[in-house]
DNA sequence: TTTT
DNA sequence: TTTT
């Protein structure tokens, strides 16, 4: 009954960003990552191994990643693990992604394909950037917050479930 | 300029839990966690260490916490470090703790000090209780959510920095 | 360049454990793990997800799972992602898997599928146990360990990555 | 009696690397690690919370930290929260530290203050460094080794809990 | 293909 | 005691 999920990874994307945007008008986007790995074989050889992640990104996520970065930028992705199924043909299929909950911009401030400018139009810079789902419903009774909340970023909008435009 | 700050225990609570409020009403509480960590030594004796920290809960998952769990209850805990600081005769001082963003209780359904029944009052009971920040201002424009949402429970109010209640 | 892959899931094995052994006499097996998480939809019912994931243990860790572990015990991986790549009938095929590299029981002492008795045969008991691969070489010249290494289980031999056992 | 502890953190070094030795000849140094985060507070500003923590590194990974980083360097850790105790007239203190399992530098490629060039002396560059702890023995029986083992760094030999020049 |  |  316990459980807990969680995914952390530091790698660069595959692939620039489309953004795209639910029918409820939330953005959303699939980012390939890159992770790549150093190890030793039996025989000593340090072999370079590489997993590559399809990362999914919500909300002001993934309108920042849009923005800001691109094909080689390097980035730190917390989220957790998620179980995609379908059926193909008959064929009961399913892969595992990355739903990120959290997004860290690692490109040093000059390097290309990083922070700095906008890719894009303009935007406040968002150099972290979380919680890309609404949290639903707020108990916020008076304008008060305990400290030590999050960067959570507004998000644009929210889709259900039922929403055509998302595919999982 | 990037950062990453993530912390993930799982121990055991060393005190029951005192549940307080803040003159917001904010839930907080400070539960004692002890880690134990099994290490050999250079002579290949196996010594046990435990690492104490205390982990602060807010909002909904402080209550949950303190109906649910007790003395000796084991827990997963995801926050993040956090230095207080501040000043005792002239001197300053600072404590590393830890503020829970995710709390999972792991004691067996059945298991003593744990979940199942509610050891104060009833209320809902919360097997896996985040984000005891309100989120602030929601986008949420229709009543739609991108689906994958975590489970974060509605906090109990909300209560400012300037809250005289609130140790940091 | 930079890079990093870990993944932290607490979740209940789906079957019972197969262990096998290399060519080389390396212990390993394939666990599944189904890590459960709720969320609330955009019309705020809670559903329960499913992630489904294949961890690969190895070594001692692959042998204590299999003596203590089984269908539905509750366990903590800790590992990192792996993509397996192979081709069926000409076509290209992957699958995310996770490497594990620390494994922690979570069955209450008395709960059933867990810790406490061993499953098969008798073994000294591991509520812990972490890296299943040997680390290769060292340099270690005196005798003398620095203090704080975890508990790396001695494992059980080792085998190559040209073992025709082992899948990937 | 389940534990695990686990810290991730990204952050700047804060001051230069003393590297040290300790008698039995392991390299040791104490990394001051500032992380940074951003946070909103009650009446919706942004807050700049920093947290200073101080992270030891043992062996080959210290070893490297010493040679390409310095103050301000962005690194990531993996480590575990480690409570050092002490008495200091007749007073009992303790302190939160986070033993460092491994290490990622994270300045780009021509950044200041990462990596690159070597600081000092010539050496094999290492970007990402783990386990400066010397595993113990090895169960090893014939040169093999499972695939999929992390990139450990051979360590410079290791020193006892008796080693005075460890502090904890 | 699945666990609580 | 502090870094960007």
């Amino acid at each position: 009954m316990a459980s807990y999920n969680r995914v952390i990874l530091v790698g660069n994307i595959t692939r620039d960003i489309e953004l795209k945007y639910t029918q409820g008008g939330t953005a959303v986007t699939d980012v390939g990552l890159a992770v790549n790995d150093r190890r030793k074989t039996a025989t000593g050889e340090w072999i370079d191994e590489t997993t590559f992640v399809d990362v999914t990104l919500w909300g002001r996520t993934a309108e920042v990643a849009s923005e800001y970065l691109g094909k080689g930028s390097p980035i730190l992705i917390e989220g957790r693990l998620k179980l995609d199924t379908w059926e193909t043909e008959g064929q009961k299929r399913s892969k595992l992604r990355v739903v990120c909950d959290r997004m860290q911009m690692l490109s040093g401030s000059g390097a290309g394909g990083g922070s700095g400018k906008p890719r894009n139009e303009g935007s406040q810079p968002t150099q972290q950037s979380g919680g890309g789902q609404p949290s639903g419903e707020s108990f916020d009774q008076g304008g008060e917050n305990p400290p030590g909340q999050r960067e959570a970023q507004p998000t644009g909008g929210g889709a259900g479930y039922d929403d055509p435009d998302i595919p999982f």
